[in-house]
DNA sequence: ATGACGATTAGACTACGTCTAATATTGGAA
DNA sequence: TTCCAATATTAGACGTAGTCTAATCGTCAT
């Protein structure tokens, strides 16, 4: 996986660099939905120069390419997505965690035949408890 | 309507006063999905001597009491909605422009089987071009 | 009237994100 | 290889949304 890190921002049009790398590289692998200062920390342990400036530079970059998903669910949390598949969200209403919901568990209907919209993407939000372990 | 604000309140468990009227009478009345700053805009005019801090602490009080919805749709975009009915969202890309979608224009099914959650609400944000008239 | 409690106020403060100007890196042309 | 232009990165200033604090004000029950 390593190694296709450059190819796999190519692909989208984007130029690699040492910090783009290592931005893709934490932010494709990691399971959780990190906020934009979860990212800079993370990636400032292997790259401590980095800027801050270059963290929102790359992130954006990366949205507008279509190699992430901007999530902005609670306030005053926005928070990144790798765009692998689609899914929805479930948020915990205790601590605020999201979880992932595989596409298929719902379904949602008529999206397409809405009068006087044209729907690009769509998802379902949805919050609660997790009744049993954490998913 | 006007002379129901203070008993609507009350309803909620909020003690009524001046700038709590003020905030309603301007924040239930709205189509709109007015932004903090546009409430405190808008109720100032009325109030010329109202602080910020108290257009945050109503606003937070009638989303915990169940009177407003905080919607956070966009980056940076907190909104708020009478919690009137449940209804959906669709969001413009160009200008984030925010419409209601009447609950019955889409469907969902098979939210509350979810295996390991407890769903207490949700709804399906939207994205894409307003492909007639406005709403 | 008085005292206690809650609401409101102004303004300082924080956090997140953007902008700017200067520097460094890259890739292509000679 | 060397040079140039274009792009990326950097540090830090800046902007803005929202929170916090301490003091004042209002309301209500006694």
């Amino acid at each position: 996986m390593r190694c296709d890190l450059a190819q796999t921002l190519k692909e989208h049009g984007i130029k690699p660099s040492v910090q783009r790398m290592a931005v893709a590289h934490y932010v494709l692998a990691t399971d959780e939905h990190p906020s934009a200062d979860q990212v800079f920390a993370a990636v400032r342990r292997t790259l401590p120069m980095l800027s801050r400036a270059t963290i929102y530079n790359t992130l954006n970059l990366f949205v507008q390419k279509g190699l992430l998903r901007e999530l902005v669910l609670a306030p005053g949390k926005v928070v990144f997505d790798p765009k692998l598949d689609r899914h929805h969200h479930f948020i915990e209403d205790a601590t605020g965690r999201i979880h992932d919901v595989p596409w298929d568990a719902v379904r949602v209907s008529k999206v397409d035949a809405l009068e006087g919209f044209d729907v690009r993407e769509y998802q379902v939000v949805m919050r609660g408890r997790a009744s049993r372990r954490a998913h």
